[in-house]
DNA sequence: CGGCGTTTTGAGAGAGCTCAACATCGGTGG
DNA sequence: CCACCGATGTTGAGCTCTCTCAAAACGCCG
């Protein structure tokens, strides 16, 4: 799910060092100086912000084949945390050598540029479904998009990417199920 | 507001033709083929999705200095139409050689890429916005991140940013106003 | 003045959130 | 094998909040 796609960042990741993290181990925190940029080769991420009122806003689930924070890459600080959500594996790249990598290949700065369009649009697309005031709305709406509903186990995780509890989320299943 | 800064597309669509629609006008429809890269000079245009549900959902609000459906440069088809809010100018360039300048100007290519970084970051951070279920909370974290209540007669616009309706937005600043 | 759009406030209904209880499943260890 | 445990799924009840419909005050401009 969140199914960004692959983008080919194996040429520029190539030859990247790999670092292991830690359940709940942070990749980096607000306010640290960004030095590299991450790929996540396994695991699971999550970009936390906290607004200063309580209120922790998750901005990034990142899974494998995924790049942390994308704009860092052309910010000297970062504005928010990460943290590793189970065991993660990550290819980590200075970012001096990420940017004149793009800037003297053209087709990776392509590759690069369209990966961060198709996150632009899977992002509206997601404020979108969450602006929607009935779960089955969004619900609808997010498999309309040509997501599937995936295996048992799992369900908790539509109920987030839907920006619903999983209480109304398996109500709104099981109010599916009954009428077909 | 929905403030996406500048991103300097001078050079980039310097020599672009420019081109006028009228108010509801489309300047372009899904399904059509993609020909050319748009950026607004003036008005606004709304991107607009429907999902075959009758659900009908804003991707995107373009403003003056933005380019529309930026994903569109690697596709061959637009996925939503385009509709003008008000009178709207646009600078028109062909897609063939918006991509062959960024193919052959690292320096526009990094410029794109920025500007696109920073669109996902918004676009992220206004999804998370929309999934708190209070009106309280969604104003209070998209005011903590430096937005500011424009003048009277443009608080709908917050309302629809925040994806709420505009009567439960009035409520809550008059709220605040009696709370101080 | 007379529209027209925005702002404001009210009342009711609907829907989600919270808290809570319980079932289910998979894995661990006695 | 079975007891136990944690996480997930399921369902119920009540509260709160937003949405919807409605009415009216306000401001702007022709």
């Amino acid at each position: 799910m969140i199914a960004i796609m692959s983008g080919n960042f194996e040429r520029l990741f190539a030859d990247a060092g790999l670092r292991d993290f830690a359940p709940g181990e942070a990749l980096f925190r607000a306010g640290d100086a960004v030095v590299s940029m991450i790929l996540l080769r396994s695991g699971h991420a999550e970009l936390v912000r906290h607004t200063g009122h309580g209120l922790r806003m998750i901005l990034q689930r990142a899974g494998p084949g995924q790049v942390l924070a994308e704009a860092s890459a052309w910010s000297d600080v970062y504005h928010c945390d990460a943290v590793a959500r189970g065991p993660c594996r990550a290819a980590v790249l200075s970012r001096r050598t990420f940017r004149m990598r793009l800037k003297s290949a053209p087709d990776l700065a392509d590759t690069w540029a369209k990966n961060l369009a198709q996150a632009v649009q899977a992002a509206r697309l997601r404020a979108e479904i969450r602006s929607l005031p009935r779960v089955a709305d969004r619900l609808g709406a997010w498999l309309a998009e040509g997501n599937r509903l995936p295996d048992k186990g799992r369900w908790q995780e539509v109920a987030a990417e839907l920006g619903v509890t999983r209480e109304a989320l398996y109500r709104e299943l099981s109010r599916r199920r009954r009428a077909g």
